[in-house]
RNA sequence: GCCCUUGUAGCUCAGUAGGUAGAGCGCAUCCUUGGUAAGGAUGAGGUCAGCAGUUCAAUUCUGCUCAAGGGCUCCA
């Protein structure tokens, strides 16, 4: 039979595997690199047979990211296998590869930790040395069930046993044979670059009434230097974390005893949060929002009506005042729910008048605190609260405005990102099964939320039927400078609660009409966003959003009556200053500027008071010389302004 | 909520195979007036997370609670 490989096509023997069908047409060297092959777009082994009929052979090299897959989906067997020759009595459930690695579940009777590593470590790597095939074998159900129970692997016959089809494949390795779809790199040699990274306990089948598995966490690489380099990445973000930083630079704490999982932002942190929070604001008013707050606290009746009783309560907070006579017998009581979202105060502003189709779009803006309590075992920094701030926004539009307004908010999305180099990945949820509105109302705002994305030249993915309930939306994960994730914006269309509170706009033929209603969120919790802001600098913001901008340092006590007036003066222009007059070496005050991460250092020895300004440091150890005042208040503030000029956006800094 | 780990001075961490504790940084005072990442001395700071139990004696052992870290589940 003919088959193209590439540009070239071969005549192979039927019958003959893939490798071999490959071997003919590459080179030695390129041969060598291919760690699997794809027929006409199907991944196999080169050991499988070349499927009858196949038009197109491509080779899968190691470079790849398809092998890089492949090849920690085969480190996660070998890693099993090592783990059963140490420790035979265990059993073996499921590895999988994941984005950064792969990892396999073990039943075991004590959990695994770090200290096994080495020994585990050094099992997988006589494994690798010995370089044993992968060899793939297809037994029927019967015949596997009968073998698994053999080996006392229970939860593999549990697998089993639920595969809908009439054989399932084996690989073995050595002495170690698993279920396993395959498929798989050639042999173990090829699992060069690898390490153990972490333990953790895991539910069988991630449902939590299931036993609680030990989990190894793992990562393999093609190269060394792939895996130092990705080592290299996981050190850089714990030296960013920021909790750490956050203490490190007095920005937030956290009260065990008082306040789990509510931030208390010191005044370093609150001062830059306070300029994020006005600049967010302006920016919001710029472009036609109202800025609003609501209520706090809302009747319990109130969120029975929205409907967040029914189905959020577990995670709300409650409060009651009780009225009582002089006996303590209770009169009265009027119970609260602390509001776990904004959208009601915003509904109850809307209802506030009757609108004309004319007054429309209103558009609301809050810095909403909202309260959500979290279950302990998932709280996280800033990252993961239970009082946290939304850059909420309603927006109460009529269907045909909706594209817009939808444009409107990406628009103001990219700017963000813009502003801080963040890049992004969009995803268009679409209507799940369990959902209430008409067919129509689903397809209009479908459809304005995807021409929306595809009219700012956005790529995007489909989540099918990954809509909430109440509408379809658009989910925005940006990405920092290490390239992790991280959820941000929301844009949410919702029939549901028009219709429970009743919003009703005048149309122009004086019938009333039901608008529609966008939530949307775009750095979505302040919190959090401050959080992903901190390990994307590492905590050197840029200099519009710094708490300090500038410091000043005197050399000795001299220049103190100098620093302490350009202080002042410095100040009066709206820059941010302090000035560091402490008896203490300039070295050491040096130091301490730069660990503080300040932006600009101005050190004043007699010199620069002589000359009636400063000698000025950068962030980066770089000294820019000496400057007048008025010089250093001018590069300061170009300095501020600098992210400002490529997006859509402005602040002013006085 | 579940599994594992942890909780000692403001911070980072030693330590006590059961006899109530120590370092560095920070803080205070003094000496030092020093030009771009740590000058020196002295001193103050701790009911060893909390509550029970075992014991002559618990920071140390046991149990529970709370909190933190890693993960699972969850994030309407």
């Amino acid at each position: 039979m003919k088959v193209s490989v590439g540009d070239q096509i071969t005549e192979v023997e039927p019958g003959s595997s893939c490798g071999a069908a490959l071997q003919k047409v590459l080179s030695g060297k390129k041969f060598k690199s291919a760690l699997a092959c794809k027929a006409d777009g199907v991944m196999l082994d080169l050991a499988a047979l070349l499927p009858d009929g196949t038009g197109l052979l491509e080779p899968v090299y190691v470079d790849s990211a398809e092998s890089l897959e492949l090849l920690r989906h085969s480190a996660a067997h070998v890693m099993a296998a090592a783990v059963r020759r140490l420790f035979p009595s265990i059993k073996v459930t499921i590895g999988p590869a994941i984005d950064n690695g792969f990892y396999y579940d073990f039943d075991f009777e004590r959990p695994f930790s770090s200290e096994d590593f080495p020994a585990i470590e050094k099992e997988m790597r006589a494994i690798v040395e010995a370089n044993e095939p992968f060899t793939r074998r297809d037994v029927s159900k019967k015949e596997a069930i009968s073998l698994f129970e053999g080996m006392g692997e229970s939860y593999k016959v549990e697998i089993i046993s639920e595969i809908d089809a009439e054989t399932v494949s084996l690989y073995t390795t050595g002495d170690f044979t698993d279920l396993c779809r395959g498929p798989h790199i050639p042999s173990t040699g090829f699992v060069k670059a690898f390490k153990l990274l972490s333990v953790a306990g895991a539910y069988w089948r991630g449902s939590e009434k299931n036993r609680m598995l030990s989990r190894i966490y793992a990562t393999a690489f093609a190269e060394e230097k792939a895996l130092k380099d990705y080592l290299n990445m996981i050190e850089e973000a714990k030296r960013r974390d920021h909790r750490k930083l956050g203490r490190e630079l007095d920005l937030f704490t956290f009260s065990e005893d008082a306040a789990p999982g509510m931030p208390i932002w010191l005044p370093k942190g609150m001062l830059m949060r306070a300029i994020l929070e006005d600049f967010w604001r302006k920016e919001h008013l710029k472009r036609g929002y109202d800025v609003v707050q609501g209520p706090q606290l809302l009747r319990v009746e109130a969120w029975q009506k929205s409907g967040h009783y029914d189905n959020y309560r577990e995670n709300m907070y409650f409060t009651s005042i009780k009225d009582e006579d002089e006996r303590g017998k209770l009169l009265k009581e009027d119970a609260y729910g602390i509001k776990p979202m904004n959208c009601i105060g915003h509904m109850m502003i809307y209802n506030n008048a009757l609108h004309s189709y004319r007054e429309l779009p209103q558009r609301y803006f809050e810095l909403g605190v909202v309260h959500r309590h979290e279950k302990s075992g998932v709280l996280h920094g800033l990252f993961r609260v239970r009082q946290f701030t939304q850059d909420d926004a309603h927006i109460i539009c009529t269907p045909e405005q909706l594209a817009d307004e939808i444009a409107g908010v990406i628009k103001l999305v990219r700017d963000l990102m813009d502003l801080f180099n963040f890049n992004y990945r969009i995803a268009v949820s679409t209507r799940p099964e369990k959902s209430i509105g008409t067919d129509e109302a689903w397809e209009l705002a479908t459809r304005s939320l995807i021409s929306a994305v595809e009219k700012a030249g956005l790529p995007y993915v489909i989540n099918e039927g990954d809509g909430a309930f109440y509408g379809p939306k658009i989910d925005v994960r940006l990405l920092d400078c290490l390239g992790r994730e991280w959820q941000c914006s929301t844009i949410q269309c919702d029939f549901t609660l028009p219709e429970r509170f009743d919003l009703v706009y005048v149309a122009s033929d004086g019938e009333r009409r039901r608008p529609v209603m966008v939530h949307r969120a775009i750095m979505g919790s302040l919190e959090r966003f401050i959080g992903v802001l901190i390990e994307h600098f590492a905590g050197a913001f840029p200099t519009w959003l710094s708490p300090v901008q500038a410091r000043i340092l005197t050399v000795t006590d001299a220049q103190a009556d100098f620093a302490r007036k350009a202080k002042e003066e410095l100040a009066a222009t709206g820059l941010r200053v302090e000035a560091d007059l402490r008896n203490e070496k300039l070295g050491f005050k040096v130091r301490e500027a730069q660990l503080a991460k300040i932006p600009f250092i101005l050190v004043v020895g007699d010199k620069e008071v002589e000359a009636g300004g400063v000698n000025m440091r950068l962030r980066n150890g770089d000294n820019a010389g000496f400057k007048s005042l008025a010089e250093a208040v001018e590069l300061i503030r170009r300095d501020c302004s600098e992210p400002f000029k490529k997006g859509g956006m402005s602040y002013s800094f006085s």
